[in-house]
RNA sequence: GUGGUUGUAGUUCAGUUGGUUAGAACGCCUGAUUGUGGUUCAGGAGGUCGUGGGUUCGAGUCCCAUCAUCCACCCCA
């Protein structure tokens, strides 16, 4: 055996089966975004690195995956260059990079197609996106984001839309045991403000993020460690366990935060998208509003979100929020966005551990022709033919081999139905039908099968 | 970037305190079966034990390095 090829760290194939499951699910959000008036978009799958970078923080920065540039990549380069370091080595060789999500480069061709562009735009895009972490469950340096935004207004009504599109999604999937995560980035705000950390508030919310996970010992330590004054730290403690409905979790807020604009600015926010979401006729939103939701991105600014799946051993879903001056980057400033995105890779594994798959999504060839020799096989194709035409899906077995070998086929593509055809079939005009499933055989003239096969789709 | 884990057939894994010719299951190929697959039975192919070095009379097994993998942290979908 000669060596074995390898793909790269983090990156995965998709064989057919998986693909009619990742289809599936692509299907069911692609329908979705354009039933609520979304558009597609694409773009390139790499841009120039002055679009990408410090747009995700330091750390973001260093997960970019960077493209050497093309012919001698050193020519813009000197050895004063190598001697300063990576850091100042790698624009002189380096000029575009792996889009690191689908956001950044959104804003990009807002700003570019300003002038077309008529507001509010609502796109969205499902593409895959790169980022040289380390992979481990559910992480990976490859996968597809499904998002969608809306830019150019501050209506309420797109937070209730996202609410609206996720639920829809979800029960589309089959997905029933989740919920919605909502926050706002301004009440947030409040809060550091009203214990007495204000200034801190990227510590404070890297911190709480993580109560579901390490509880609320660790979060107080890491918060001290952190900076935040033990006393502030003492008066988050009451705020972190509020308990009971989303009433009453605002309107203890309500007061909590009295004296804080940021943080009334966001309860009324998240009260108005609640009143919008009672417009539709929506049973159960399954949202939960969670003073501890943060989310890492640091270009929310209003309300965020964040979609768990109950009982599964993966993280979030799907998340999102507002973000007031995306654009402000690229010299266009003023305009509000929102927008959310779906993971499918681990919505895949999520609905892989939950057998959730129909399997309607698998449908394979419908049809096989099994010829016994030459003749047959030239008859076959004339069949196969009609079956197309039909718009049943039929392959016929390529080489003159054993019964055995054509039927092994079939059932190894998992096709319910063959057609067999020999020297009888050909001389009668009736041909064999064979129920994989069952067994059965009828002889049937070729008119007859495809009104069966399409009778019984 | 930090810490740990595991690398043996196509796949999942056994392999004793270091000891002759490295095994199993599943998968694959052939036949039983020249007009019938999934079941069964018989046979067969398939290994540089991740790679490089070291210890030893002798290494899949011990040591070092290296690469890869998975998991966790940071961060994130």
């Amino acid at each position: 055996m000669s060596q074995k090829p390898t793909l790269p760290k983090g990156t995965r194939d998709f064989g057919p089966q998986q693909m009619a499951k990742r289809n599936f699910v692509f299907s069911a959000i692609k329908e979705v975004f354009e039933k609520y008036g979304f558009m597609p978009l694409e773009t390139p799958a790499m841009e120039n690195l002055s679009v990408l970078t410090g747009k995700y923080g330091d750390e973001g920065d260093q997960l970019l995956f960077k493209i050497l540039n093309s012919g001698d990549f050193l020519s813009n380069a000197d050895v004063n260059d190598f001697n300063e370091g990576s850091r100042a080595l790698l624009p002189k060789i380096a000029e575009k990079g792996l889009k690191y999500d689908l956001t950044v480069p959104f804003a990009r061709y807002v700003v570019m197609n300003r002038h077309e562009l008529t507001l509010p735009f609502k796109r969205y895009q499902i593409q895959p996106v790169w980022r040289a972490d380390r992979p481990q469950k559910g992480r990976y340096r490859e996968f597809f984001q499904c998002d969608a935004d809306v830019v150019g207004t501050d209506s309420l009504i797109c937070e209730a839309e996202i609410v609206l599109m996720i639920n829809e999604v979800f029960s589309k999937l089959g997905i029933d045991d989740f919920n919605i995560k909502i926050n706002h980035r301004q009440i947030l705000t409040g809060i550091t403000e009203a214990i007495g950390a204000g200034g801190k508030e990227s510590d404070f919310c890297v911190s709480i993020d993580k109560l579901d996970k390490i509880g609320l010992e660790k979060v107080l330590e890491e918060m001290k460690e952190r900076g935040i004054s033990p006393e502030a730290t003492e008066k988050a403690v009451p705020i972190l366990q509020l308990q009971g409905s989303i009433e009453e979790k605002i309107a203890a807020l309500k007061d909590i935060l009295k004296n804080s604009d940021a943080g009334q600015k966001g309860i009324s926010d998240i009260e108005e998208a609640l009143t919008t979401l009672k417009s539709f006729d929506l049973s159960n939103h399954r949202i939960d509003f969670d003073v501890t939701l943060a989310r890492g991105l640091s270009y929310y600014t209003g309300a965020i979100f964040e979609v768990k799946v109950k009982n599964v051993s993966i993280g979030s879903v799907s998340g999102g929020g507002r973000y007031d001056d995306l654009t402000g980057v690229f010299g266009m400033s003023g305009l509000s966005g929102v927008g959310f995105s779906f993971g499918v890779d681990r919505i895949y594994d999520v609905m892989e551990e939950l057998n959730l798959f129909p399997k309607e999504a698998l449908t394979s060839t419908e049809v096989l022709i099994i010829h016994f020799d030459e003749a047959s096989m030239k008859y076959g194709l004339s069949v196969l033919g009609k079956l197309r035409r039909a718009g049943i899906k039929s392959e016929i077995y390529p080489d003159q081999a054993k019964i055995k070998k054509q039927f092994n086929y079939a059932d190894k593509k998992n096709i319910q139905h063959t057609i067999v055809i020999g020297s009888e079939e050909v001389s009668s005009g009736k041909l064999t039908l064979r129920n994989m499933v069952s067994g059965q055989e009828e002889k049937l003239t070729i008119e007859e099968i495809i009104h069966k096969l399409q009778s019984t789709k």
